[in-house]
RNA sequence: CGGAGUGUAGCGCAGUCUGGUAGCGCGCCUGCUUUGGGAGCAGGAUGUCGGGGGUUCGAAUCCCUCCACUCCGACCA
């Protein structure tokens, strides 16, 4: 297991080992962005994309974020639950990808990748293959051996640590993937938030002992506080039902949202909670635990695990009632895989026990309609800086005018030259359609192209958001975004 | 899986009850005009009417059957 003094470069494909905490923090955003080939884009002339939107609600989409999703040219359905990515959908999910793995690698987690499909046998193993039930696509290959789409890889992780690790020295180590799993669902509804299909982040910890399992329990509960604040997310951890293993040791992260498919109640206390810029030293157990105590103290649980009488103790104008979209879930499982599967260590006096396991999930699919659920208007997307697929839009007013057509040309290479992703709507559109379009798209930033403005020096920045305008001088606006950007 | 629906042009829909050889809006193409919030006029292209079978001189329309998708319920990252 060599894992020697290469340079962390904060990628996936980086050196990053578990406990790197603040001692090996990854390069800034934008930097790491553009060291990262999967993730950056180029800048994007609109005449040159492919972004299908679509003037009309298509009318299989029933919430809005399905809605804007099939509008914005984002994704294309192929059957019930499963969608194809267009580019500007597949370019969100990637940045959301990215942030996970940034914040996993920064938590000392190690990435890998397992495949989606599985052989029946290490299911049968843990005795999960016949509890499954329909859920479960099962396929058979041409030799009539039994395979399976994974809906998860607690198994396979477990035949791989099981093989290769035997010494209670190469604990604590925690593993985890982001790949495609597919569920089988008798119901899928609501767009990439209930596919069959979906991708998600799985990581598995390996731990020697309760306590440190616990810690492990902690790291991802921090980092996954610092990873959602990153997508503009407010995620609430809330303790969860345990199911047939026992235990408290489970949270999920809900996303406040009408269409939620869960009941919840909590303290108006915690939404008042910012992770903010802090730095963490994930090796450090107190402090872990510290900051998870900070957001599990008040009160936040779904309907299965709600106490009126608890409840009701929280003063009655900080109780609030809602409803959640669930983004993750993080889970302590003890050795209800390791022991059936035989994963074991030898300690150090010699006796061989097996390992304290949890398994830790981040929806990353259906993170981008938890996105837009909770963020959105009657015109359409607001993405937030963190996760949007292009930095800010020039909108060219009058396309083919000898003044707008240089000034638009000049900004979009200034821009990229700062490593910012302009969209570019270059096309000869009227000026309504183009800020339809960039209202429907969600570009947190526009910046807007006329010959009236340009004869007096200055081009037009708005905020998607607040809906505010400034005029400023192309420079000033190309320096204003790449400051706002340099902070995210 | 129980219940309810829908499949007609790229998208949204009418036409089906009462059979006669397919239409509207948006989008798309051409031209002219227009140009700071999804433009106007003129011209144009586009359909195995979900598939298969049947009834009939004739089927988008009636009958049988299969499939797909959507919604409600139970389930779920």
């Amino acid at each position: 297991m060599a894992h020697g003094a290469a340079p962390c470069k904060g990628k996936p494909g980086g050196n990053a080992r578990r406990g790197a905490g603040g001692a090996c923090l990854p390069p800034p955003p934008i930097l790491n962005r553009l060291a990262n080939s999967q993730d950056k884009g180029p800048p994007m002339r609109l005449s040159r994309y492919f972004l299908p939107v679509l003037k009309e609600n298509p009318s299989e989409a029933q919430i809005v974020s399905h809605r804007y999703m099939l509008r914005a040219g984002m994704i294309k359905q192929q059957a019930a639950g499963i969608y194809s990515w267009l580019p500007m959908g597949f370019k969100v999910l990637k940045r959301i990808e990215q942030i996970v793995h940034e914040e996993q690698i920064r938590a000392g987690h190690i990435p890998l990748l397992m495949p989606t499909l599985q052989p029946a046998d290490l299911w049968r193993e843990s005795g999960r293959y016949d509890d499954y039930g329909e859920e479960m696509l099962r396929i058979t290959d041409r030799h009539k051996r039994e395979m399976l789409y994974g809906p998860t890889n607690e198994e396979m992780i477990t035949d791989i640590f099981r093989s290769h690790v035997n010494s209670y020295k190469d604990l604590p180590l925690t593993l985890y993937h982001i790949q495609w799993k597919f569920r089988d669902e008798i119901r899928p509804r609501f767009g990439v938030m209930r596919g069959r299909e979906f991708l998600m982040k799985d990581g598995y910890n390996f731990d020697l002992d309760f306590d440190s399992a616990i810690h492990a329990y902690n790291r991802h509960m921090v980092s996954y506080l610092r990873t959602y604040e990153r997508m503009g997310l407010q995620a609430i951890p809330m303790r969860a039902a345990s199911g047939p293993i026992g235990g408290d040791n489970t949270h999920e992260f809900l996303v406040l949202a009408s269409t939620g498919e869960s009941e919840v109640f909590y303290d108006a206390a915690i939404t008042d909670l910012k992770f903010g810029d802090r730095v963490v030293d994930y090796d450090n157990r107190e402090e872990c635990e510290a900051i998870v105590k900070e957001w599990t103290t008040p009160y936040a649980r779904t309907d299965e695990t709600h106490d009126e009488a608890i409840f009701n103790a929280i003063p009655e104008d900080r109780r609030r009632s809602s409803r959640g979209i669930e983004v993750g879930q993080i889970f302590y499982f003890g050795t209800k895989y390791s022991e059936p599967m035989g994963a074991t260590v030898v300690t150090a006096d010699g006796a061989r026990v097996p390992v304290h396991m949890g398994s830790h999930g981040i929806g990353v699919s259906r993170l981008l309609g938890a996105i837009i659920e909770a963020s959105h208007d009657d015109k359409g997307i607001i993405w937030p800086e963190g996760v949007t697929p292009f930095h800010v839009g020039i909108v060219n007013l009058k396309q083919g005018d000898s003044s707008t057509d240089p000034a638009c040309e000049a900004l979009y290479r200034e821009l990229s030259a700062k490593g910012l992703e302009p969209l570019y709507d270059d096309r000869d559109e009227r000026a309504g359609a183009k800020f339809a379009t960039m209202d429907l798209i969600g570009l947190p930033w526009r910046i807007t192209v006329g010959p009236r403005g340009i004869a007096s020096g200055k081009v037009e920045l708005t905020c998607r958001r607040t809906g505010e305008s400034e005029e400023l001088s192309a420079g000033a606006a190309v320096d204003r975004l790449a400051q706002i950007y340099a902070q995210i």
